[in-house]
DNA sequence: AATAAAATTGCCTAAAAGGCATCTTTGCTC
DNA sequence: GAGCAAAGATGCCTTTTAGGCAATTTTATT
């Protein structure tokens, strides 16, 4: 095995971590939650946490850089002779597959995810630390790009930057939008206005 | 005077620590700065320093949304019949005024805001409050937007948001060319491909 | 099994965050 | 211009965070 026991562990510590610190703030609010409780609930030490995370909004913000980092991930995954655009509206889709008007039945095991996004654009102490995670994701959105489209210069990080410039519209839209409306609209007026070069209307 | 003395030294107060965060920051590193230095190199207290600011980033960042601000300021004040993107052009360039390739001899008093935005990009501890204050800009350019253009729904944040991304990219840019470009350049190079609407380059 | 490498943990100190009461200054009224 | 109310500044105090260091336990390798 490539990888090994230990990173494996170390990736379980770090993802229940986090997930106890989303859980718990959700719960009982992000103010009321101390670094000890996180890591009593994932079961490791206090200082342990401290290995992991620099701070309990990081610790938090981390679930969302790794369901982001996705949408960079999707976007290599997607076939090399589609047109830039293209791949990007998919890889997006794909990523925010979750609010999906979810029929079905089944509640997703994202709905709780949901609440935790919700905690995240509002608690201002977290905004910081989500900032910085969504700075991560854009270093990689701008390596995909720049890998696909084998251009240099600034080009992959505009790109790269204008999509989490309208990920964070869309979401604030979708939180705010009353009647709701779905993410998958919001997100395809908000390319289409970004790749038309939001020209002002008249 | 409609303000009075009482705010009027209010924000002196707080300009002045936010000058001496950013100046004790650059002259000795950000980690080695105690928020105690700061309110003594401005003649406050340490728990006056607490109440005007919520932590020394903050204080740091401080100072940049008052200068970004200005481009909000700027673009209200841009006849109303300019169309968007030309106004807008005028309004980024006209803040980015500082760093033109300075002739003229007479070293600008910029020249040390320089190095705090060199500070304020490079340290990590910096950037969760640097994005939290870019998020308050937003707000005011959506703002002005939604006011010249008459719109609403995602427009005029979608287009406040691209700007930041923008300004973003090129400040990086700027910082990283070798041999070195000019900020208007930059500027114009990275506006041009967004009113172009990002298309692929092949 | 033995050993090296790495992670976890506890202990400890410095610093930050922020509530509360007190004292000053400012703004307004008579 | 004296007095009063409101807002700001300050000091004190407690809780929480941040992170260095060393000891201990766990995993990987031979």
């Amino acid at each position: 095995m490539a990888e090994g026991l230990r990173e494996r562990k170390k990736q379980e510590t770090r993802i229940a971590l986090s997930w106890a610190a989303v859980r718990l703030a959700v719960e009982r609010g992000y103010g009321a939650v101390r670094i000890e409780d996180i890591a009593a609930e994932a079961g490791v030490s206090l200082r342990t946490f401290r290995n992991y995370f620099d701070s309990k909004a990081d610790a938090i913000a981390a679930r969302e850089v790794d369901r982001s980092l996705k949408i960079a991930e999707e976007l290599r995954a997607r076939p090399a002779d589609e047109p830039l655009w293209v791949a990007i509206r998919a890889a997006i889709e794909a990523h925010f597959a979750l609010g999906a008007e979810g029929h079905g039945g089944r509640t997703p095991p994202d709905e709780q995810w949901v609440k935790g996004i919700r905690v995240m654009m509002t608690e201002p102490a977290l905004q910081g630390a989500i900032a910085r995670a969504y700075a991560r994701v854009g270093e990689e959105m701008a390596a995909a790009i720049a890998d696909r489209t084998g251009t240099t210069g600034m080009y992959p990080r505009l790109v790269a930057e204008v999509i989490g410039a309208v990920r964070g519209v869309v979401m604030a839209e979708w939180m705010r939008a009353d009647p709701p409306r779905s993410i998958a609209d919001l997100l395809s007026e908000a390319l289409d206005q970004v790749e038309a070069g939001l020209p002002a209307p008249e």
